[in-house]
RNA sequence: CGCGGGGUAGAGCAGUCUGGUAGCUCAUCAGGCUCAUAACCUGAAGGUCGGAGGUUCAAAUCCUCCCCCCGCAACCA
């Protein structure tokens, strides 16, 4: 049972924001969910610093290339450190196992690879091809002046790949998802797909390509190959293929494409396994509108967890939204969700119960439960398995829900147990009720900790529970020893 | 006519295939209850279902036309 999970690797061109965090976190939470669940995960993530891009701002910033990234890719080391990432590996592209990796994949690609040249309208000031399309009045977006080049360049017979491809996605039809998506890709491969220039000569910023002289690779070529350079390749083929197999890349909607359609073209090329899905998540916006540094309402990932802590941010980016579309960013409604999700909700739920229990001497298990205790107790006993369905779609929302559903019926459930009143005319009666309740703290607690691990650390701490895999949920409780509760979401 | 998705209560959405009193979650208001960071129960307010026309006894749902929003449209990490 192995299960990989990577995020995109990040381009350390700019600073982390909000996005990265919410994708890195996703990832996070699929990975906490399989080894809660028994897996043996493989959790990547990690940092893409080859490029034209880095080069430059290398330059502007009056630093040596090697020293900014550096620089730049501890940055989203901290913030995975901030947001308590619990990745197996961080990769830079910089480094040596990739570099061998990348130019063992193209060596691989090499039946579909020729050399011939490439054309198009380039302008020197920014370094770049600009597409026919995007020319203003003749001159590039920026303003600079462009001029019709021709350069050598090695392809990558994609082209080839366009049947295969249209039908894989048909013999795999949640390969991409969500199925919105899916739905673009398809459009576009059925549209007609073009050979893949994969080298660039004008700039040495990048990997050598093998056997071509005065070419590094195409970034994207670099930048997918990490996934399986994390993985062990080349060296460790057959671990590569098993974690592979059942491999979920999450993407933003941005680079689905590359994901989507190239990195399979060039799997399928090199004779690798292809991952099984590629889900691509939605963008934030920041307080209805969209972040940006002019504004100034880009979400700083580390400044909002330090303002209100990091479980509610981790709360409130799966909650509010469901995984795969956009959403928006206000501290209005996460406030909100703060408020009533989690300190009415939840905290006050384990707060009364477990409050309950101290002051009526410590829990006096029972579990021969009537017809009262046993719906919650079998909803209880039963939440995994419908996260389980739920986690491996990625419903991360509805996972949600249905932990909230729970919580919400624990909650009336002691509404109509009235267990203050069981103490004083059915002690019995009440050890039922307050059994039940316990069952289903813990098994909500085990529900939030991959979405909420210091949380959840806390209520398995409260009853003393291990909390290192689904099984202990099934294990009755003898008799335990609770320790002394406090608020979870303390309210000012 | 490039391809696709969508416009339903303050917000987010379901319902449209298989016509029949317009629904869910959250938020709002009133009353009850109170072990708790409170929750729960009961009731209430709030929508001409993007617009116009048509079919039908009956349309959010079927048909036609129109308006608006949002993705994708390749070398951009």
């Amino acid at each position: 049972m192995k299960f990989c999970v990577t995020t995109p690797i990040y381009y350390v061109n700019g600073d982390p924001h909000i996005g990265h965090a919410y994708a890195s976190i996703a990832a996070d939470i699929l990975a906490r969910f399989k080894r809660l669940d028994g897996w043996e995960v493989h959790f990547c993530t990690g940092t893409d610093e080859h490029g034209i891009k880095v080069a430059r701002s290398a330059e502007a910033a009056g630093m040596d290339v090697n020293k900014f990234c550096d620089v730049t890719s501890q940055k989203f080391r901290d913030l995975g450190k901030a947001i308590k990432l619990s990745n197996d590996d961080f990769i830079r592209t910089t480094e040596e196992r990739h570099i061998a990796s990348s130019r063992e994949l193209w060596r691989r690609l090499a039946k579909d690879v020729y050399k011939d040249s490439y054309s198009g309208w380039y302008s020197a000031r920014d370094e770049e091809y600009v597409p026919e399309e995007d020319l203003v009045d003749g001159k590039a977006p920026s303003g600079a002046p462009v001029e019709w080049m021709e350069e050598e360049s090695y392809f990558f017979r994609l082209s080839a790949y366009q049947d295969r491809l249209l039908e894989f996605y048909e013999k795999n039809p949640d390969f991409i998802a969500p199925a919105s998506r899916r739905n673009e890709v398809v459009s576009f491969v059925k549209s007609g797909l073009r050979d893949l220039s994969i080298s660039r000569s004008k700039f040495d910023w990048g990997i050598p390509s093998p056997d071509a002289p005065g070419h590094v690779m195409y970034v994207w070529i670099d930048a997918l190959a990490n996934y399986v350079t994390s993985l062990g390749f080349p060296e460790n083929i057959e671990r590569v293929s098993e974690m592979m197999a059942n491999c979920i890349h999450v993407v933003g909607k941005e680079i689905l494409r590359f994901h989507a359609v190239y990195w399979p073209a060039f799997l399928m090329s090199a004779g690798l396994t292809l991952p099984k899905r590629i889900f691509a998540h939605g963008w934030w916006t920041s307080e209805g509108q969209k972040m940006s540094k002019s504004i100034g309402n880009v979400v700083d990932p580390q400044e909002i967890v330090e303002k209100y802590g990091l479980d509610p941010i981790r709360y409130f980016l799966f909650r509010e939204i469901r995984f795969g579309e956009d959403g928006d960013f206000s501290e209005n409604a996460l406030r909100r969700r703060i408020s009533y999700d989690l300190a009415n909700d939840l905290g006050n739920l384990v707060q009364r119960v477990l409050t309950f229990v101290q002051k009526i001497g410590g829990l006096r298990v029972n579990y021969d439960f009537g017809a009262d205790e046993r719906p919650l107790f079998d909803d209880s006993r039963n939440l995994v398995e419908k996260l389980r369905v739920l986690m491996d779609k990625q419903d991360l929302n509805g996972a949600l829900g249905e932990i909230w559903r729970l919580i919400s019926f624990s909650n009336r459930f002691v509404d109509h147990m009235k267990p203050w009143e069981l103490a004083k005319t059915n002690e019995s009666k009440l050890d039922l009720v307050l059994t039940a309740l316990c069952e289903s703290i813990r098994a909500i607690a085990f529900g939030i900790a991959p979405f909420m691990p210091d949380t959840a650390g806390k209520i398995f701490d409260f009853m003393n529970v291990e909390g290192k895999s689904f099984r202990e949920i099934n294990v009755n409780f003898t008799n335990p020893t609770f320790k002394p509760p406090f608020p979870l979401f303390p309210k000012e």
